[in-house]
DNA sequence: GCAATATGTCACAATAATGTGACATATTGC
DNA sequence: GCAATATGTCACATTATTGTGACATATTGC
């Protein structure tokens, strides 16, 4: 599933061969495994969505201030790496599969928490008031994959990348500490 | 053209039939103006760039302040749509095509041009002296093509998201006006 | 070591996508 | 209207991918 992820990150339509090839296995071991290739694709989900989701519920659950829950959360996204770029995509990409399932993601309790902490910063008018909350969730994603992008890709070193990733999606919320 | 760079923009292996229907031509006239995929996707990419690079160049030679120089450079790269992302993404996923071509865009002009407001920005302390210039590089695309692909999506109103791309980049780098 | 399980190898059918030739039918420019 | 050009239709070969059956060979657990 790791191997198929890595390649669906860029490329969803990459052959089972390569993915078996990646994995260290052989194409009829792949089959043996996921009956086919829509098979695969919903077990990554899967995977990679409770993943992301567990990940991403700790960090919540790390600290009770509210800046810190966000920070938290956005290093835990940004800890998952290719996982989350797949689940993003996923979900961005309504051809890539069926979108009914869109509500998984749209209704777990992950976004409701993140949501959550930017209505309290709203409200105490820690954030910018001019964006909507459609945007922040946005540029959050955004900011996430700008990240992994960043230091798989060498541009960013992977120690500096986490501290600029805050210190951006700070700025660009506007968030007052 | 802009039928198959609004599928290559999130689904690189499209097949030709459903370009052409996009385009409103069948298969075959698509392999009588093409003669295959790749110059298919070689065309898109040079129009495209072309297109870019004359959108961003006019933003930049718009103003003399460098903030403004800036600030029309994000809008330009937001109008061109579904065009940047197509150019963006070509150049992020090597496995696109073979990224020789790479320097094309590297050794642009437009780069160039940008980094310089850039580097002049610095010097002049105006922008958060921690962040590389490389991440506000990938923070400049990834915004560029949050713009866009919420607007797209429906989740951003179309007359706000200019507005809001600026105040986050700007943000999101710390700078002083 | 031996049985159970997992994996590899090979062959094969089915399907989808690609690219081209031959010819028919529109469409355009004048 | 007529010639030139563009497009559509259909048939076809080629190729890549997918999924499966049959059997051989490793690997594991005990």
């Amino acid at each position: 599933m790791s191997a198929a992820v890595k390649y669906f990150q860029s490329n969803e339509s990459i052959s089972l061969e390569k993915i078996a090839e990646e994995a260290g296995v052989t194409r009829r071991t792949l089959h043996r495994y996921f009956e086919n290739r829509q098979n695969l694709v919903e077990s990554c989900k899967n995977e990679m969505l409770e993943s992301c989701n567990k990940a991403m519920n700790e960090a919540y659950e790390s600290d009770d201030d509210q800046i810190k829950k966000l920070r938290n959360m956005l290093f835990a996204a940004i800890e998952q790496g290719a996982k989350y770029s797949f689940i993003k995509r996923f979900y961005e990409n309504s051809s890539f599969s069926d979108l009914e399932s869109k509500n998984e993601f749209e209704s777990d309790n992950v976004k409701t928490r993140w949501l959550k902490v930017i209505k309290n910063l709203q409200n105490e008018k820690r954030i910018n008031h001019e964006l909507t909350i459609n945007w922040i969730f946005n540029l959050f994603g955004s900011i996430v994959e700008t990240t992994i992008y960043a230091v798989e890709s060498g541009d960013v070193a992977k120690n500096d990348s986490k501290k600029f990733a805050w210190i951006s999606f700070k700025g660009a919320i506007g968030l007052k500490e």
